[in-house]
DNA sequence: TATGAATGAGCTTTCATTCAT
DNA sequence: CATGAATGAAAGCTCATTCAT
């Protein structure tokens, strides 16, 4: 998992496509025109188109781990670690727009079943990072009891999704760290044991 | 947009192989295999696969128009035209796995300016139709008011989405309209007038 | 070679797509458009594209014999019978320009044995009858004597099909009943015996 | 307008194509079997078909220029100057009789804007030179000067080029440069101030 | 006489990939 | 580490033609 500068910038330049011209653009000779070297270097860097992939793939889990996992370091209620998580996502993708068209869109690796079965374990433990920080708020009063853990999540991570598809889809014209936290402090209200 | 029974074919058969094999494998070729006509049939009824890909989009206004619009007709407070909605996404999905896999993955259509175009309109035209309910219940003092339209929406919306997400990642094996009830209720307290 | 109505629209419309778009673009398709019947309608008249092609050579060589022979029935010198055929050539010209720039493309129908075999006999038939009003103008004394008969038929109509040839490429923005006539008083001049 | 290698020899073997079998049978697939490599690799030397009729032209401006301006920097008069273009000629076309059955077939690039215009481009310049000579003749005493310079330029061109068709629909059977030089003694018979 | 639906063959072009240099 | 040249496979699409209606 560890990625040579050229791998870094083959896989960077791989989430700009897809972003900007969908999966059925990426191709060897896009990535290579984008880096401007010929078509059999990028093999010196992957095996394959697949390899490639799945370098993306492993790219977005590390991405997460960064995003989920840095609020539990410090010392913060379960509320505020979620606040965390949202801020952490708008701020990433404030940097990096590609990867905020791409890393939700689950879809563009259906095609293969090594990828889609890498997608779903990324899925599966980003999906447990939250549902503990849940769990751990509903222990400690901080969330509300009343609605299931696994519900709580998908009202979570279901708005956090939808307004960073929307932004893009708005070509990133409103400011999302401030819409998102505005979004985070009523979805707060909701769920927040009072 | 009144298409014929091999149009409506094309249709539906095209909307299986990108659920299944995504849109990568959505070809001439595969479209034609699976009906059991030769690949220049197909251009009997549609000029060319970007024609195909405008009449999917087509099919998921419609359907959009059919789950969105239903509601309004009958004598249901705001609250229970949202329910409304979510249960017949569910009712629909069960009817059509394929449905589910492909109507919220906007991303599939971002290869080419008049598909990506006519996707926003049709994200456009839905979120109008929430948007309305959700005022209305404000004003009608059964949905909260403090929480501004547009992040009711996002939340009531993007659960939605990732709930059926999860379900066909999960290939369809847990029961969608039951556990999407469930979320749906969950969702009602939250956003309800108390 | 008796064409019924539909078959001379076929014609007709056919030379007219090769003047226009060149012979790579009469396909069956773009002739059917042309006179606004389906494809297979075609199939009525002529039993294949190929029938159709030797039609317009048909078409051709009544269109030569009535342009060449007709002189020789009146009681015209020698000269002014070549002088008649120059002229006879631009007045069906300028009644049919898609004639004018396809009736001297012999290369279009070299695709095919049987094609070229009727190109080269209607060649070889108009050359007879030209050559033997330049013999007869000899022996008359008013054609000069000292170049032969082949050399001067090939100067009589070299100039004619490139003045038609320039024509054409000049999109018929000129009087080609005009020019044509001073071209043919300057060639006079050169093979009449003074 | 330099070309590699393989590119002239996809040149050469297009003409020859044409030449042969008429330009409904130019495909690359034919192409490549010609040369005897896949068709995608023709790919790597023009960018698509239409590259390669372009360039087929650039050949013919190239030829043309070598064989009408190389009179001018000898010490001939204008009579020996057009005199030589027709040897030029016929010495060109014995070498390469596919150039032959092709470089006057300005019909077959009339299916495309860029080819035609390209042509008449390649025509007008050929016009420009061959007028010139025959203006230099006329005031130098040479040539004739009771025919305008465009009729002269018509006869003289229209011979060459219609000798040139018969030499190929006759398979090249007679000896051109004997029957050329003919022709060109009998029309310096024509045009020269006696 | 005409058409809607279909097809085998072939078109131009792009794909991921390989290999000699 | 990089490239120019190549390729088998497959893409989207068009061709002339057929056949049931």
């Amino acid at each position: 998992m560890n990625f040579t500068k050229r791998q870094e910038e083959i896989i960077n330049v791989s989430i700009n496509i897809i972003a900007e011209m969908g999966i059925q653009n990426l191709t060897i000779k896009n990535i290579s025109k984008a880096i401007g070297i010929s078509e059999p270097a990028i093999y010196r860097h992957f095996e394959s188109k697949m390899d490639i992939l799945l370098a993306i793939l492993s790219y977005f889990k590390k991405s997460n781990s960064i995003v989920l996992e840095t609020p539990n370091l410090e010392n913060e209620n379960t509320i505020q670690q979620i606040g965390s998580i949202y801020s952490n996502h708008f701020k990433q993708f404030k940097k990096n727009h590609a990867l905020a068209s791409v890393i939700f869109s689950e879809d563009i690796f259906k095609n293969d079943k090594r990828l889609s079965k890498k997608v779903a374990s990324i899925m599966q433990s980003n999906n447990i990072v939250i549902s503990e920080i849940i769990e751990t708020g509903q222990e400690n009063n901080e969330i509300r009891n009343d609605i299931p853990v696994d519900e709580l999540a998908l009202i979570i991570m279901g708005a956090l999704r939808l307004i960073v598809k929307k932004w893009r889809m708005a070509n990133f014209s409103f400011d999302l760290e401030k819409e998102g936290t505005n979004l985070w402090n009523s979805i707060e209200k909701t769920i927040s044991k009072k």
